[in-house]
Order: C-alpha cells, then structure tokens, then sequence
DNA sequence: GCTTTTTGTTAGTTTTACCTAACTATTTTA
DNA sequence: TAAAATAGTTAGGTAAAACTAACAAAAAGC
C-alpha cells in the first residue's frame, strides 16, 4: 500500500522512535510529551507528525495520541534496537549511562549497516564473556586450593 | 585576538578539517578540491570558506588557496584527531577502511567528550595489548619451567 | 452547562546549508 | 597579447527543521 523503504530524516526517525517509546511507557504518545521528551514546542511535532501521517507511518486520532501503523512500528522497532545495541555498546566502554544514551542517539542515525554489524558481534559474546571471567576465576580458586 | 572557543556547526568543522586534509596532502587548498573532495559545488565552499574568514579560522588569498589560521590550525587539529581515533577504532572493530572513513567522517562531530575519552582508553592498549599477551604466555612458560 | 485550562494546530519567520545561473577574475595557450 | 579555459564569487532560490504568536478544539472544574 504505502512505500515500503522511504529514507527518514534523522528527525523523523527520532520522532518516529519518540513515539514508539512512548507508547511501550505509557500506552500512549501525546504531541505534548513527545514535544517534552525531544525538548522541541508542540508545532515542530505536529509538523512532522504530518509528515509521518503522509508516510503512512503512524495515525492521529483527535486528542488521542498518535499511533503506529504496521510499517510505522517496524521502523521505529529498527531504530530502537539501533539505539539499545549502541547504548550497550557504550556502556561496554565505560561510559556513563545518561551519556551513553545521548550519544546513541546521535549514532543511531548515521552509522552504516556494516559498522553496525561489527559492533553487534562485538557485543555478541556479551554474556559468554562474563562466563568465561567465572571460569577464569573458578579456575584461580582451584588453583589456590591445591 | 579572537573567540577562543566558537562551537562550529558540522558542516564548518567539515570544511575546516578538508583544509587541513588538502593542505597536508597537496600543499594548497583550493575552492574547486574542497568542493569535489566534500561533493559540494564551489559556491557552497565560498560561502563556508566566508564564515570561516569571519571566525579568524581561515585566510585567503586570490587563486592561492585557502590557509589555515593558528588558531585554525588548532581547531582543524582537534577534528582531524577525532577522526583518526574514530577510524582507527572501527577499523578495530573490523569494519572495512572506507566505510571507517565515511562514518568516522559522521561521528566526529557528534560524539561526547566522555564517549571519545573512553574510545581513547580502548585504543590506549592497542600496542601495550600485544605486549600483555607476550608477558602472559612468558608467564604460562615459567610455571611450566617450574 | 458555561468558563477556564489544557492540548493541539495553523500561519508566518528564521537559520542553515545546499543549489543553479550569471558574472568576474585569473591563468593558459595559441 | 588576445581568446579560451579554468577558478572563484555573487545573487537569488529551495528545503528542512526549528521557533513565536495567534487561533481552535477538547477536557476539567465550578
């Protein structure tokens, strides 16, 4: 029905994203929270709500929030996971959450599908890692035993 | 003499930093290879190039070329380190060189003081790293020995 | 149920960063 | 050295993304 693989703005995808937040916190995505949450006024979310609505992106339903549709909640699914895999990955570095959050939200809209791919693998063996420190350790405890 | 510290927009780092690039590379900076190395038109560089004038960044002389001011040469310096840093790391990473490039290109101009320090101390043991695995399997050695 | 408050939209402006078209100035070359 | 080619600038336009001010609609409170 609608295109399938419009390029978003970085905007628009942080838009998109902000609603999709929203609605899996609160149940619901108002133009007054998502102005507070991107730190914009209530006119620049209604104009790119508009644009989103053209996309076929999300539907607006008078004083009801705005809603996504199929294709609008697979977009907005693929920026999240960008933005929790490099929040992790940043916080795998050291940095502090707050900032690892506002600079993942930056990257989110910029980094190539195979920069992307390289940090997932390195995030892969995330867990596997802390079970081979275990190991490591056990190990150790064995040793002194001896 | 003049601002210390102006924040530059993305777009004048850019310009700011291919000065820089052209000048270590070719010598001279000239409007028509800024252009083609940053796949702008020229007036768009002329414009740029004026603001950067304006900043005490640049100097320019008719058909000569675009020259980097000190305080110019600093800020270019700060830029083109982070891109170093940022390709390096992706690189690292195993992402291809061009694609490092490109989104190194991307992530200079956006990433936190904090993120950049921390990606700093990843690369940090870059050599050290080689040399910890040689202290640890000459240390695995001499328990053998003994 | 009417008034006030809250929420949302519309209209119009600003800034940034690009563009094309047209012009000017310099350098090359015949 | 005059014509042609190259390099650079200026003027004016467009698009994105924000803003303020003013307006409209809905909810809440008395």
């Amino acid at each position: 029905m609608e295109n399938e693989h419009v390029k978003l703005s970085q905007s628009l995808e942080d838009y998109l994203e902000m609603v999709h937040m929203l609605r899996l916190a609160h149940g619901i995505a108002r133009v007054k929270d998502i102005a507070a949450a991107l730190q914009v006024k209530m006119p620049s979310v209604a104009k790119a709500i508009l644009e989103l609505k053209k996309l076929g992106l999300v539907t607006q339903e008078p004083y009801s929030g705005v809603e996504l549709t199929e294709a609008g909640r697979m977009a907005a699914n693929e920026v999240l996971n960008r933005h929790i895999l490099l929040k992790g990955f940043l916080i795998r570095l050291g940095v502090s959450e707050a900032v690892a959050d506002k600079d993942a939200c930056s990257m989110e809209h910029i980094l190539s599908a195979e920069t992307l791919s390289k940090i997932e693998d390195f995030m892969k063996p995330a867990d596997a890692e802390i079970t081979t420190v275990k190991k490591l350790k056990v190990a150790k405890g064995k040793k002194n035993e001896l």
